[in-house]
DNA sequence: GTCTATATATCGATAGAC
DNA sequence: GTCTATCGATATATAGAC
């Protein structure tokens, strides 16, 4: 592997589980098996490592999601929408935990211009589950009480997953996946397209 | 106020905001008024006043939840439980926001032993949300497929609370709580107790 | 591209005067 | 209980040899 992927790889790990503040380009380089001079070969400084790996987080699972949905015909319900996007989401976030876990409490150790960046490519990400709640109510298979608070509560729900989900533990991912579906559709009491 | 609860609320909010590690204790001692080096006759160390603010929302956290349950008559459905408890966890995350965002961050700065007190704290109050769920399923008001997963997404959805919720924003905490209260409900299929 | 050596700054924490 | 002064460690980042 080239050596950026390689720091990428243990910086990843070290800033999801330590944090980026509690972690130090000498532990990166020694995760490495280099010093931490060499680093800035490959990298600018510590908070380009720390943009870069955010990038890449937040680009992919809005990619895994996207390709997802785009295999569904266009007629798809705002249901089966729903279930695809649910299920990509809580698979990303076990699967790719470390990624997760720094998007969601490392932004903060941006720098103000790369923050404002990342909270773009989130918003960006979370806005379409919001289409597909509306989407589902104009049609009468959703209905909620707020649109804001019931697309929150989808989201977040699949976003703890990374914290504990374990390959080794009690359920499959696709275990896992299915539940999360099933908490979704009934937090819009989703119903058959059609019902009437 | 004395000085150490100046400190704490000093603390408290820029632990909070901007991160353990990224806080020196020079920022706190400016917040305050006062020199880093007189912090040290109130606490003992800077891993102290963490500790002292974790343990004081876990407690705070876990009393309040406690205090609103205790209200409720002995007879009480599984239901009516389930939505005291989701209120209050609601109505703390959002009043008590910097704790809230403490606990559910900041705890892997704690030492090692500080860290297993307050994970087994956490882990107390969130039993709690179990026990609850278990009657339900007994008396019939509840159905879920997943006790675990469905306890998991009930207590984080109203974590997130302390992510976004502002006190001039468009909902007042009562509001927000009446949505989560149908929130949790639709995940147990909440039905009336006496539906047999 | 990696190394050693180092610059410069800041960290948590302590000593001792007042 | 607050202050000034400072210790020793460590941080990010750079310079220059190889």
């Amino acid at each position: 592997m080239a050596t950026a992927d390689e720091i990428r790889q243990v910086a990843l790990a070290q800033f999801a589980q330590n944090g980026y503040e509690a972690t130090s380009m000498r532990e990166i380089a020694g995760g490495v098996g280099i010093k931490a001079a060499s680093l800035y070969n490959h990298f600018g400084s510590k908070e380009a490592i720390l943009w870069d790996l955010t990038c890449t987080a937040l680009t992919s699972l809005t990619q895994a999601r996207d390709e997802a949905l785009a295999e569904l015909p266009a007629e798809a319900s705002a249901r089966e929408r729903l279930s695809v996007f649910i299920r990509t989401h809580v698979r990303f976030h076990a699967e790719n935990s470390h990624q997760a876990m720094l998007v969601n409490s490392q932004m903060t150790a941006l720098s103000a211009s790369h923050f404002q960046q990342a909270v773009e490519l989130r918003d960006t990400y979370q806005s379409e589950m919001q289409i597909i709640l509306r989407a589902g109510k104009r049609s009468g298979e959703f209905s909620y009480l707020d649109l804001d608070l019931t697309s929150y509560a989808i989201l977040q729900m699949g976003i703890a997953v990374s914290m504990w989900y374990r390959p080794e533990g009690r359920l499959r991912v696709g275990q896992v996946c299915d539940v999360y579906a099933e908490l979704a559709e009934r937090l819009v009491c989703a119903r058959d397209p059609g019902f009437d």
